[in-house]
DNA sequence: TTTCAATGTTTGACATGCAAAACAAAAGTA
DNA sequence: TACTTTTGTTTTGCATGTCAAACATTGAAA
């Protein structure tokens, strides 16, 4: 049951570095006003041999408009995407370091890593979650100022700390894996 | 010989896909009490080609032993990796149905899917965060209660929601999954 | 108008990861 | 032992995504 989420990944018309390309055209556009095949290359740090193909694949599924002067834009398929993945970052990046007081960098990497693959239904509901936690709820002040203070005084060292005796679990992992493409 | 050294450093580290062989090899001891290669291809539903070809590659890595009958299990390395990606499901699998109140099965298949890519760093802010929020502290006690009350009361018909307000940026989500007209 | 640099496209190559099928070895069974 | 089935390996081919380099086009400057 597990690994049929994985099978699912394959089903989805867009690769990773499909949503890469027109996160990139989203930011250019935004940026300078304009985006080339030259400008995504540069962006994405891909060659133009690559970027033309790609970038011409998605023009024919519809995700980017080219105008006469091969000036890209995203359709409005395009942009649904592009805006589902952001929202999802942002949701992500403050979830992390507003709420779980994740080092703002570390928050930004991750949720750059993890924006396009959670639902809807989990992105909807840390949504209504961190509404009611930063709200002016005096319950929801309450435990903010409570954490920020079990928090600061954590040190992580205490034989007692849950967090260290399961921490361990954790030491596996940066060595291992591999940046399946570099685009995150 | 010379570049064969150098071809170890270079191969490090794993892909998404042999991690799902490590996987595949935990469950299959823990379950079955042995893993074979044609074991490894029913569960992962790949061909007995592209298992011999990958787990011998994991097994020339170190990743995995093989015994003289040709039963494999988990090096420590390939234990270490495993028990971290195991962690950080079952925490975001938390996080997300204990917490966020999300679906016990989608939020067991965004945990799948993220489990891998979360670093360290938030892993423990996470399990943190959950440490306190879950304990007997008045303060999150409180909050508890008046989240459940206020979840239960927002139906997001409410002009004033702002889960509602901003849910929209989402709806781009179902667009990731393939159409009929496909042109590649 | 001609020339040249910038930009875009095509081609051939490589690596990964998979399937299918031929082949080989091992294990079970008559 | 001989036959059959199961399991593992090798080979071939496919698809994706990349690079490098040859080639084509465009646009601006001389």
């Amino acid at each position: 049951m597990i690994q049929d989420v994985w099978k699912k990944f394959d089903e989805i018309e867009l690769s990773h570095s499909s949503v890469h390309y027109l996160m990139a055209i989203h930011t250019l556009v935004k940026t300078q006003g304009y985006a080339r095949s030259i400008d995504i290359s540069n962006y994405l740090g891909l060659t133009r041999g690559s970027v033309s193909i790609t970038v011409n694949k998605l023009v024919a599924k519809g995700y980017i408009l080219e105008d006469k002067n091969r000036f890209f834009k995203l359709s409005d398929t395009g942009n649904q995407l592009v805006n589902a993945v952001l929202s999802k970052r942002r949701l992500f990046e403050r979830l992390l370091s507003e709420i779980m007081l994740v080092n703002p960098t570390v928050a930004e990497e991750d949720a750059c890593k993890i924006e396009h693959l959670v639902t809807k239904e989990s992105s909807a509901k840390i949504l209504s979650f961190m509404g009611f936690y930063l709200s002016d709820d005096p319950r929801a002040v309450a435990f903010r100022k409570a954490f920020s203070e079990y928090n600061y005084n954590c040190t992580h060292q205490d034989e007692q700390c849950d967090v260290c005796e399961i921490e361990c679990y954790f030491s596996g992992d940066e060595n291992y894996f591999r940046q399946e493409n570099d685009l995150s």
